[in-house]
DNA sequence: ACTATACACAACTCTGTGCTTGTAGAAGGT
DNA sequence: ACCTTCTACAAGCACAGAGTTGTGTATAGT
């Protein structure tokens, strides 16, 4: 449990676990799903409060955190009518950071393409 | 570079960003893809060689090689008529290793029911 | 020069999935 | 009891993307 890190994976990756693996960036990898989670980041919100915050059908949103609960990654309470979600596993708010740090790193080397190349 | 960390990313993420971490997400997804990164962490190799590791087309490696290094991910070295790749975002590493913490920390939640009810 | 090998690109097919529309179920207000 | 509100589920449509097939290009060997 203390021990989570450091897990030095097998070398061939089983096949199942390569699956489980990619499954779960696929949920992660949809615009909208990063969006409800950022929303998240803040605390636990309602379905109506998330559809109001990302600008969606409520539907639509409803489906997203379906997914997002299937996965493990939020969990529901139920208080009257509304329905509270809350995110439960945070890894995912490091695998956003980590890839954030990707995409500036990327972004500031072709930036020094222009500013080396403009002028 | 020295303050990459700790990025405390803004609040309201904005819509290009979360296309782009998204976009960063699906292209890692892909078990195929996965799988040739998982190869690639012995270090560089060619196409012929990661298709022998994997199982799969040439035509269908080189492909998903493509979309690697389309977003960055890997780089490509040419040498003869061999291409090799390797992975120059080691982020990816990082990246599955907290999916598999957060897979292995469900596995474990799925099988401490089942030792609680079995018995 | 000719042939073989290694890799990449293009066109096509097909499965998966995201979004919409419509509706059902649950809880609270009147 | 009735109606409204909030959420979840189901069916249909449309698009993205994964895999195959075929081919183009470059390099090495003969």
């Amino acid at each position: 449990m203390t021990t989570a890190d450091a897990p030095s994976l097998p070398h061939p990756l089983p096949d199942e676990l390569v699956e489980l693996i990619a499954r779960r960036f696929r949920v992660i990898g949809e615009p909208m799903r990063i969006k409800l989670l950022d929303q998240l980041r803040l605390g636990e919100a309602t379905v109506l409060a998330l559809t109001d915050a990302v600008g969606a059908s409520q539907q639509n949103v409803s489906k997203h955190l379906g997914v997002l609960h299937d996965a493990g990654i939020v969990a529901r309470r139920k208080e009257g009518t509304q329905v509270y979600y809350r995110v439960v596993d945070a890894g995912v708010f490091e695998l956003c950071e980590t890839v954030c740090g990707s995409v500036q790193r990327q972004v500031a080397e072709l930036n020094a393409i222009f500013e080396g190349a403009g002028r």
